[in-house]
DNA sequence: GTGAAAGCGCTAACAT
DNA sequence: ATGTTAGCGCTTTCAC
């Protein structure tokens, strides 16, 4: 029974296996200096008791944490992608992960706050919303990483998509299957949204599409898109790039029910390449950012800073790739002059 | 800046504020026993000198961690909402959460490893997927608590949805809009499947139409769900119940592209009310599962446990409630015989 | 290869 | 109200 017994500890573990700690404690971190028969002995006592080193007072002795706290949405599906990647890259560099959740009521500085009790030794947060300032106080403390989002200060570090190269990757695809006239749905206030939108200005006159150049402002969600669409349907463009996969979504929705077929009458291409983008009947082509690369850099950034490299740039911008899916096709013919 | 700094101590802040570290815990401790004066004064400079008690030390020292250990998958959004209830209920109670995930690429027991480290007090496992030995092992070291799904093991705690009743409400719904002919797309092998069929059929009979009893074998995917509802297609019902949301899009889909309208001839009712079911094109009518009281419960249960109180029943099934959206509506006539 | 002893930052028990 | 002391479980010298 549970009641009365007392977790294990290195010292019960090297009592029964007739050692000091110190060589248990040798054993117990795979450290040199411990002949084979030891290890064994120590490690089967240790099996046998169920002892589980405590990290807390292994790292306090230590001096060191080795431990990365992250920031991150509870919400945001993107998020989850994020963290999956962040916990091999630590794995690698034999850091842990603490995670901290920002949830419809619990914010960035309570999510942040438990961390510093952790004596993590950098933070990585993901779509930071703190203020400039408050996120500068913190890098004064420790390294800090922004990622997928920009924070302008010299003391943070950021990771995230090259924005405006994913539009211009959306453009170049729908050209190169013959559109023309190509409108760019916005994303609002939404942080990400003047990148993309230059990305798409930028792209469509290197194409030479100065005239056809179109933005409806938009917003992140489903109805966002639906309502930008609305007045697009008199005579609607070709095609169609969408700030995000969500707000795409409702933009399928509205010219679906305006009897536009898709790819069909108009083409649409989304941004993030979430789970949404992937559901079968959904099957939008959109972009996709290089979560695996984000992810390694943040990780490798943030060990570097703990670690006292210098490292350069600040900014690391990482270019996201197009994914072709059913919700774009060749514009054959151009309605006859 | 920061090279060459130490994280200020405890010790730190007593010495600049002339007082014994005792007299500087109970301030941070906010314990009784000090003087509103010294109390000012020690905050005072706790906060210039930027210090955050350590609670590896503290908890080290004080014996208990007060913390709870949640193992949750990073993929799953209804872990999010359920994640976000946890933090509150634990917050009330003056426990922390320890936060530890499941990706694509980290198992359970891997999550589960590291919270035992980190001197988790109990275990909270959102739809746990070990194997029952295992998690027996665990249980019987400290209190272990699963979440919306079932584990029959005396040792460990249970909190989960009623799916049985779920599908009752879900066919009284449509029985009450004038529909007999009901169809059920059940979830393959997913946990859960059997006891929403059940609830089907239990519903079903208890409205007279046992006759009408339809269970078509499907999965958790939205291609499950399409795939499911082709052989319906040559003679549909008037309307189907999902195992899950997402079969439910895949229905949905599959309904629309024959032709068929939703809720015009065919009524269809989800499962979960993921964020999926309230997309404004998708306006799903579903079952929500009650969040709010599941979280609340499952970590009073786990605190109950850790101070040693006697709890019964070992398993807590809470009833979900219908969320009625743009999939349901009224059977206005039956075919002309 | 192994052990003894000190101490990480903090809290608790006991002084004063 | 405040200070002193001991020690949580571990790692790290530094002996042997």
């Amino acid at each position: 029974m549970r009641t009365g017994e007392r977790r294990p500890t290195l010292a019960d573990v090297a009592a029964q296996a007739g050692v000091s700690t110190a060589l248990a404690s040798i054993v117990m971190r795979d450290a040199p200096g411990a002949s084979e028969a030891t290890r064994r002995r120590v490690l089967e006592v240790a099996d046998r008791l169920g002892y589980h080193p405590d990290s807390r007072a292994r790292l306090l002795r230590s001096g060191r944490s080795r431990l990365l706290g992250v920031v991150f949405g509870v919400q945001h599906a993107f998020h989850g992608d994020l963290v999956t990647g962040l916990y091999e890259a630590a794995e690698k560099l034999r850091y842990e992960l603490a995670l901290s959740a920002v949830t419809p009521r619990r914010d960035e500085r309570t999510a942040i706050g438990g961390l510093l009790q952790d004596r993590c030794e950098a933070l990585l947060i993901l779509g930071p919303q703190s203020p400039t300032s408050e996120l500068a106080t913190l890098a004064s403390r420790m390294p800090v990483v922004a990622l997928g989002r920009d924070v302008r200060h010299r003391a943070v570090d950021v990771v995230r998509n090259a924005d405006c190269e994913g539009l211009h990757q959306a453009v170049d695809h729908l050209v190169s299957l013959g559109h023309r006239r190509i409108v760019h749905i916005d994303g609002g206030r939404t942080p990400g949204t003047a990148e993309r939108r230059r990305g798409y200005r930028d792209a469509m006159r290197h194409h030479g599409l100065d005239a056809e150049i179109r933005v409806v402002p938009g917003g992140p969600t489903g109805e966002d898109g639906a309502t930008a669409t609305a007045p697009l349907l008199t005579d609607p463009p070709t095609a169609i790039t969408v700030f995000n996969d969500l707000a795409a979504t409702g933009v399928l929705d509205a010219l679906r029910r305006a009897g536009l077929s898709v790819p069909g009458d108009v083409s649409v291409v989304g941004y993030d390449d979430s789970r949404l983008a992937r559901l079968t009947y959904l099957d939008l082509t959109t972009i996709a950012q290089d979560t695996a690369a984000m992810t390694t850099l943040a990780i490798t950034r943030a060990v570097d800073r703990i670690e006292g490299e210098t490292v350069t740039p600040r900014e690391l911008v990482i270019p996201p790739h197009l994914v072709i899916r059913g919700t774009t096709g060749a514009h054959l013919a151009e309605k006859p002059a």
